[in-house]
DNA sequence: AAAAATATTGTACCAAGGTACTAGACCCCC
DNA sequence: GGGGGTCTAGTACCTTGGTACAATATTTTT
């Protein structure tokens, strides 16, 4: 197995568990090896990888590919995610990819993303959607600008009402919404992952 | 053109421009047909669709179809996006993949999708990241939760803290971040968009 | 060893956010 | 015409968030 990693990456070094974040590597490519009973660490790894190299890509090297854990590892992060027994061949073509700039998908988790694709757009667009439709027109228009991060004193003025309206609105909407405040609605109102 | 359509949904019925909107169609599928220059009216007609029809299901049908169209599409919630001109028989599988709970992508929106997904994903991660490797640990610790919604009171709870260390850290935080206040920050650690 | 971060907390103060109670103007529907 | 929803707004009050000006202890870096 090491031997056709190696191939596909001559130059590479190896590194063992967290010994890894110690290393002075600064925006290389990382192949990360996991086991098949480590899924939980795996994920804590890509993101720790990551914020310590943050130049880095990360590629998931996976005894027992699973479809899950690999989309799991794309949303940590990472750029690639495929068998670790694959053929020097294979692993070269991953690296190709990947260094310019691409994501390496094998056949099954591709079917996947697209799933969880939808999941990711589709549907929390329209829960968006659904939230925003239990409010009067300028109801939605004081929630989106107050979710934009603007003060009442500039929705105010952008609206051209008073300081008080903007807050009789925003009482309107926590009370509708059943939220405290303008940061859970923001919350709400961003929240782009389903 | 029709015809096909027609044969595709035998029980289905037409309507035109914003008449839709009114029509009693409760939880169905419902094919959005654009015009090659009408793209803005497109994306607001989908997500209108959606808001009025939350238990609908919209598939864009395109006279000229065009694969930044059809990302938006899918962005705005849409299930399906094809040729306005597809044969009845694709038609006929689009929308038994659609009302299986599926989407359906025609191959070139498929390849540009994935890097769509990478920019959702990857990018905006390592963004979050390098934002939160500007901080100390600590100061991660209280950032994290301060997005989460949880008052400074309930963060020094968590932490087992003074509220007053809790205002110190994230005077800290917005100060090295150069934003101005705890919804600013949520923003910046909730935006999965890239 | 000295300097620089890091983590902690105090008192005080001000601004912004949010609530309570209230109320007029407007529009739509029965 | 009256009831209900929407949009607007006033006064008053309380809570929370954030800053100013400190200080002390620990850890890390130089």
């Amino acid at each position: 197995m090491l031997a056709d990693w190696q191939q596909a990456c001559p130059e590479g070094a190896v590194f063992r568990e967290s010994a890894a974040l110690n290393a002075d590597i600064g925006q290389a490519l990382i192949w990360l090896h996991v086991n098949a009973d480590s899924t939980a660490s795996m994920l804590t790894d890509v993101t720790g990888l990551l914020s310590r190299f943050t130049q880095a890509r990360v590629l998931v090297l996976a005894n027992a590919p699973d479809t899950n854990e690999a989309v799991a590892a794309f949303q940590q992060g990472a750029a690639g995610y495929c068998h670790a027994y694959s053929s020097a061949d294979v692993l070269r073509e991953v690296r190709r990819v990947v260094q310019l700039g691409g994501v390496w998908l094998g056949p099954e988790v591709l079917q996947r993303l697209i799933t969880v694709g939808r999941t990711m757009t589709g549907t929390s667009q329209t829960k968006i959607n659904a939230t925003l439709d239990q409010l009067t027109p300028r109801e939605r228009e004081v929630a989106l600008k107050a979710a934009e991060g603007l003060s009442n004193k500039l929705i105010a003025r952008e609206l051209d009402i008073t300081e008080r309206t903007v807050k009789a609105h925003l009482t309107a909407i926590f009370e509708r919404l059943a939220i405290r405040d303008r940061l859970q609605l923001a919350l709400m109102l961003n929240d782009r992952q389903g």
